[in-house]
RNA sequence: AGGCGCGUAGCUCAGUGGGAGAGCGCUUCCUUGACACGGAAGAGGUCAGGGGUUCGAUACCCCUCGCGCCUACCA
């Protein structure tokens, strides 16, 4: 017998435990059923679950379990990210509390240091990953920092090397001077801010006057080189040549013409300072001018920054503009709004910085990418983020994959020190062709996205030909949030075509972000994150996931709010509240009849209309609920079986069989449990990939026989034609009308539930039999006796009334009747009929309207309308009879 | 600057070219033998505003307003 309250606690690690021992989330690297294969997005390894990953993995483990039930060879794909500057940050902070760093770790401790930290660490998102449910095959874990990894990450560098995919030079690229490393373009937040724009004149050579530039950053001056006006700009075309000399450090540098000025933006002159800009970057190429480095790596101003050597970027400026000013070159400081670039890993304003780094020449890549998302190879879904996908693909720039850092894979490239030969390989280089054994490998490693980029092979054994590969590549679907569509999902397309030949994945489901309940981003520093695990403990992980599941809509950002999980878990409630209810019912010895036998009608007994009607909407429910999971829907699966379970399931279904299961007709008793047990059955499977644990609880301990070891590997319903029962539905439907109709005169009238009410229910020949032969449904839901049935019948006194297709209701109330409350109830109705008819009436008297629209939508509302007019002159005709009553008693 | 999305009941959100839906909240009644984390009945919306297409628009098109996001080298 289950306890009376569903406690999650204790169930939900006993179940996981015997999942795994049971080695159901094992995965065959042959088989002969078809394959469903999902990799995991790695998260960072020495980070914890949050509610972002939480929604992650509930859908994956949805889709896997969904899949595993339905007969597939299912691979869910787990493991972490090394995450290189993230780790690498988190171990220096630590470094630092104990007052030390990296430097004087040097390289290899501090990178025994990492594993250390990992191994202590790595473990908590796995275990938080599990405690959420996750299906995953925790035998084929995987670690991109892993041997096996590792090599495919190498591999690709030589080949994309080989093929002149990789280069190396020295550009401007974006540096973090916290990190201490290059980024990409794409790690870069820009943040948009009310700035200054200064303007700072610089005095020409020959004494002639001065010229006036405009830049939001004066400290780079410093860095000039030329001063660029538009070859067009009449204003300043005769100045062309000249030279000026640049305020305080007086450096001279010339005004050269370029396309690339507006003329209209600021004075029309710019200051170029090809080493701090890119856009001065190309110009300084154009014109052959001198690249000025004024920074260092930890953002300080460099050797070349003169008198200001030494000072931190900002502190710099300061004093270049307080210079500026007391020398009296500031001609003007304006407002001005712009956008700055921010370190995606710790916020620090990034620099434009010269540096020799390693890039991947990416449009051959992307072309292919951009492709096999057009042809339809790999699909989008929701369809529309397929638009940011090819916008950012077509205006791709070459990609900067060398970073700073220790922690990560260190490129694969050795130069030599005898005769500086550069050696890209596999394996390590023993020696130079030269003959020295003198080599010095790269210092830099590469972008952690590299190795996430090829995640879904190089999980799967590659460059080894494996039998996983053959069997789970290209994998079925990725899911994920759009926040690293760029990042990670673009690339794994590229480098999947690129390397397998083939899309990485079928489908990419993106979702949506979570935010708090105001809509606001949750982070840490604004401190309005959401615990998933606190989540977990209150609630219970099936709750839980079950919200995300019901929040799941495509297309919208989530605004996650507590309430609503606690509402599901009321759900869950019910659903353990249903079980007991059959556990209640069903004995040992009772007698299970197969369903087959139950619809074939062969049977002792017939089933009962109610067996009928709540066995079609089971086989409507789960052709919704698979169909919605086919297409993502997960929102719609969860409501589906929400709206199934308790509404049709517990408030009719149950409620309607109570007599047979308390009757004394054993036949009658066994065919409604034997339905009940069934569906109820069926539901717990619909439900098991969204909340497995309560649903493996409870199905454990369901009284029947169920033909597997356990709900995770049951067969999952699978829509069938012809279970539909319209004929049973339709009937349901009359039978519910007439108790609805019953029910609402109760409620508006006030009157007790527990009181036994009359009825007498004027029918049409369509009815008539419908509800003669279910009358005991009427009875017991309605809490009525004495229910009369008849074409003939007569309003009877002191009675209340109401008016549905097909049948009219009297319930005699006696000394109870408030005949004032009801004719201003039936009043109520009337005007309401009224406003239909005149709804319908304005329609039908549109010519345009019986000429132009579909006969059959003309034909339904001539039919409203006359069902509106018979329901108004029925209510009328009530309405008059109380009237006479009235007068008669006065 | 470009692109995208959103605006529907008090709140959170589904949804559709033929009279507006759910959950929570709210009101009334009820401890009838699974469940008060429950049952029954109800109130509540010019579907942001304006124009257009259509016999018919909350839905399709355009504009406006408000909110959010992404991409971008305007100093």
């Amino acid at each position: 017998m289950l306890e009376k309250r569903y406690e999650p606690k204790d169930i939900e690690k006993k179940w996981y435990d015997f999942w795994i021992e049971k080695n159901y989330f094992r995965a065959e690297a042959k088989s002969d059923k078809p394959s469903y294969c999902i990799v995991i997005p790695p998260p960072n390894v020495t980070g914890s679950l949050h509610i972002g990953h939480a929604l992650d993995v509930t859908l994956q483990d949805i889709m896997i379990r969904w899949k595993r039930m339905s007969g597939f060879n299912t691979l869910w794909l787990p493991g972490t990210d090394h995450a290189g500057i993230a780790t690498q940050n988190v171990v220096e902070k630590d470094l630092q509390k104990q007052g030390t760093d990296r430097h004087k770790l040097g390289r290899e401790k501090f990178i025994e240091k990492v594993w250390e930290w990992k191994k202590l660490y790595g473990g908590t998102i796995i275990n938080q990953l599990k405690s959420m449910g996750s299906s995953c095959d925790w035998s084929r874990e995987r670690f991109t920092l892993d041997e096996g990894l590792s090599r495919a990450v190498r591999e690709v560098f030589v080949r994309l090397y080989e093929e002149g995919l990789i280069y190396r030079g020295e550009y401007l690229i974006n540096w973090c001077p916290r990190c201490h490393t290059a980024l990409a373009d794409l790690e870069v937040e820009h943040e948009d801010k009310q700035g200054k724009l200064y303007y700072i004149k610089y005095n020409f050579t020959d004494g002639g006057g001065f010229i006036t530039v405009a830049t939001t950053r004066p400290e780079t001056y410093l860095g000039d080189t030329a001063v660029a006006v538009n070859p067009e700009d009449e204003r300043y075309s005769h100045l062309i040549g000249k030279k000026v000399r640049l305020p305080v450090i007086n450096r001279d540098v010339p005004v050269i013409a370029d396309d690339f000025v507006d003329s209209a933006f600021g004075t029309g002159a710019v200051k170029v300072t090809p080493a701090h800009d890119p856009n001065d970057f190309e110009i300084g190429k154009r014109h052959c001018l001198p690249f000025i480095n004024i920074l260092t790596g930890d953002g300080r101003m460099s050797e070349a920054a003169g008198p200001y050597k030494g000072q931190d970027r900002f502190e710099c400026r300061k004093n270049v503009l307080k210079d500026l000013e007391d020398t009296g070159h500031i001609e003007k400081v304006a407002d001005h709004a712009m956008s700055i670039g921010h370190c995606y890993r710790c916020k620090t304003i990034v620099e434009p910085y010269l540096s020799k780094q390693w890039f991947v020449k990416i449009k051959p890549l992307a072309e292919e990418a951009i492709r096999v998302v057009k042809e339809g190879q790999v699909k989008v879904i929701p369809s529309g983020w397929e638009n940011s996908y090819f916008d950012w693909m077509e205006n791709i720039k070459d990609w900067c994959i060398s970073r700073q850092i220790w922690w990560g894979h260190r490129i694969p490239v050795w130069y030599c020190e005898a005769c500086s030969e550069i050696i890209v390989a596999r394996e390590t280089p023993a020696k130079c062709k030269c003959g020295s054994k003198e080599l010095v490998q790269d210092n830099d490693v590469l972008d952690t996205w590299f190795s996430s980029a090829l995640w879904p092979f190089s999980t799967l054994g590659w460059p080894d030909d494996t039998d996983e590969l053959k069997t789970f590549y290209p994998t079925s679907v990725l899911i994920t949030g759009f926040d690293i569509l760029f990042f990670w999902v673009a690339r794994m397309v590229m480098m999947g075509q690129k390397f397998m030949n083939r899309e990485p994945f079928r489908h990419v489901y993106i979702h949506a972000l979570i935010r708090d309940a105001e809509g606001q981003k949750m982070s840490k520093s604004k401190g309005n994150v959401v615990d998933p695990l606190k989540m977990t403990e209150k609630y219970g992980t099936d709750a839980f996931r079950f919200t995300l599941a019901a929040y799941a809509a495509q297309g919208r950002d989530i605004k996650f709010s507590e309430q609503r999980v606690e509402g599901y878990r009321h759900f869950l409630n019910k659903i353990w509240n249903v079980a007991r209810f059959i556990s209640m019912n069903v004995k040992e010895d009772t007698e299970i009849i197969t369903m087959e036998e139950i619809r074939r009608g062969s049977s002792r007994t017939p089933p009962t209309l109610a067996d009928r009607w709540i066995l079609s909407r089971l086989s409507s429910v789960i052709s919704e609920v698979n169909t919605a999971l086919n297409e993502y829907r997960f929102n719609d699966a969860a409501g589906a079986l929400y709206q199934f379970i308790w509404h049709e399931l517990c408030d009719w279904y149950v409620e309607m069989i109570k007599p047979e299961l308390y009757g004394e007709n054993a036949g009658a008793k066994n065919i409604a449990v034997s339905t009940l047990v069934h569906v109820f059955e069926e539901s717990l499977a619909l439900l098991h990939p969204v909340m497995p644990f309560i649903t493996e609880e409870i199905w454990q301990q369901l009284p029947c026989g169920k033909g597997a070891e356990s709900l995770c590997i049951r067969k999952y319903p699978a829509a069938a034609d012809g279970l539909t029962d319209r004929d049973a539905e339709e009937k349901m439907n009359t039978v519910m009308d007439a108790v609805i109709g019953i029910r609402n005169i109760r409620g508006e009238l006030n009157l007790s539930p527990s009181l036994e009410l009359q009825a007498l229910i004027k029918v049409s020949d369509h009815s008539e039999g419908i509800l003669k032969e279910n009358i005991s449904y009427i009875e017991k839901l309605a809490r009525t006796k004495d229910v009369k049935i008849g074409r003939e019948l007569h309003h009877p006194k002191n009675s209340a009334s109401t008016v549905k297709p097909d049948m009219e209701i009297f319930v005699p109330l006696e000394g109870l009747f408030d005949i004032d409350a009801e004719i201003i109830r039936l009043t109520k109705e009337t005007a309401k009929v009224e406003e239909d008819i005149q709804f319908v009436q304005k329609k039908l008297s549109n010519e345009n309207f019986i000429s132009k629209a579909p006969p059959q939508v003309v034909e339904e509302n001539k039919a409203k309308y006359e069902e509106y007019l018979a329901k108004k002159q029925s209510i009328r005709n009530n309405i008059d009879k109380l009237d006479q009553w009235r007068k008669a008693d006065e």
